[in-house]
DNA sequence: ACCCGTCTTTGTGGTATGCAACATT
DNA sequence: GAATGTTGCATACCACAAAGACGGG
């Protein structure tokens, strides 16, 4: 399969089709637009909330939103060109050839906890939009079939920007641009910041090809939870200093609660780095990965560690704002205990990840071991 | 709501095969 | 440097019982 192919099978007209394939795990019901790795369930806005405050150990889970390709799994990188988000193995099948990899893509960062509309607005990358704007929309957009929300959906799946919101569907320029200013080379890991162009400055969100359904969900919630604007329940600790530093941007990796799955970096580099099945705990400790994303962490924490005014201005604003809020001491502190506790973490669930294969039905496998092959393969059974 | 029959989907393991990386000539 | 050989890994293949979905009584 490859890019295009897919484009064209996800440009037809199936709203119906793709609605059933994308329910919601909970309801049922919903358009699931979030994906928990932990409950391994597709979840909307709404359910994804009431499942995930329900105890301080829910919500610890990491969701994501779900891929728009293969509709199943946690989406970890955003196809600019294809305003797309797509599962690691999706962005792999459509990037992997030369045609196709050269399109703008970034990793997206999953969220926990319990966020608000704010900090759900900024994982969808509109952390600009606010209660006003949501509300309007609200207003001007009622009244069911097509319209169905403030940001008109057009022929084409794209959004009609003549409302007058069309703000809020462009980036600023972010602190940290791409992962070539996150990513340091070290020739003790032959490991080289990959050719990533620069983000443009007129973008799309993050939230792929769902975006009228994702504001609608949204607006729904906050119908429903009218505190949800300056509700912070339970959230991450680091992502919430990421968050106010208003250095995220959506383009940043901070979950630490996603271990060490290769779903931060691009396929084909992740490809570089894919861990194996089994054995050889001791390499992956050093891998350049676990490098990257130490690295990573110390960056989103510390953005005027690395970052620098490369001339376009939007460096230099971002520490003014950071240092502001954040005395300089107080942060380090927070980023030290973050990182102890993200790293024990992190160590922890290596010592209990399973590399084995899993056998779900023993009896399954007692009737294959049984079975007559031929060169491996099953053969007949002479009845 | 429950039971039953029918149909579809899933999962299981050993081997062959293809591919990439690396070593040797 | 090019050609060839070796090694390791991922994956397809096969049949069929079990699991799951579904509809009718």
């Amino acid at each position: 399969m490859n890019g295009s192919s897919r484009n064209e099978e996800a440009e037809a007209p199936q709203p119906e089709r793709e609605h059933q394939k994308r329910l919601c795990d909970y309801c049922g019901s919903s358009m699931a637009l979030l994906y928990c790795r932990a409950d391994s369930a597709k979840l909307c806005f709404s359910c994804d909330r009431e499942v995930h405050s329900a105890n301080q150990l829910f919500s610890k889970h990491t969701r994501s939103l779900l891929c728009d390709a293969c509709d199943g799994s946690p989406a970890s990188i955003f196809c600019t060109t294809e305003s797309s988000v797509l599962c690691q193995n999706c962005d792999w099948e459509s990037h992997n050839l030369s045609s196709s990899s050269v399109h703008d893509r970034r990793p997206l960062e999953g969220f926990s906890g319990c966020p608000c509309l704010n900090e759900l607005l900024t994982v969808v990358g509109f952390e600009n939009m606010d209660k006003k704007a949501l509300l309007l929309g609200d207003e001007s957009g009622d009244g069911g079939g097509g319209g169905d929300g403030f940001l008109g959906c057009g022929v084409d799946g794209s959004f009609d920007l003549d409302d007058g919101f069309s703000d809020f569907l462009v980036w600023d320029t972010p602190s940290v641009v791409s992962l070539d200013d996150l990513i340091v080379s070290n020739p003790a890991y032959k490991f080289q910041a990959m050719g990533v162009p620069p983000l443009p400055k007129n973008r799309n969100a993050a939230c792929g090809r769902h975006k009228e359904e994702i504001f609608r969900q949204l607006r729904v919630l906050v119908k429903s939870e009218p505190n949800l604007f300056s509700e912070n329940v339970d959230v991450k600790p680091l992502k919430s200093l990421a968050s106010e530093q208003n250095m995220q941007r959506g383009s940043l990796f901070t979950g630490f609660e996603h271990d060490i799955e290769p779903t931060v970096f691009p396929a084909y580099e992740a490809h570089d780095f894919q861990y194996n099945d089994c054995g050889t705990a001791e390499k992956r400790e050093s891998s350049p990965k676990t490098f990257i994303r130490s690295y990573l962490q110390e960056c989103c924490v510390v953005p005027d560690k690395h970052s620098h005014n490369d001339g376009h201005g939007h460096g230099g604003q971002m520490n003014s704002e950071a240092s502001s809020a954040f005395p300089k001491v107080a942060a380090h502190e927070l980023i030290s205990q973050n990182r102890e506790t993200a790293l024990s973490r992190y160590k922890e669930k290596k010592k209990t990840r399973r590399y084995e294969k899993h056998i779900r039905y023993e009896s399954r496998k007692v009737r294959a071991e049984s079975r007559t092959r031929i060169k491996g393969r099953f053969a007949k059974m002479d009845h």
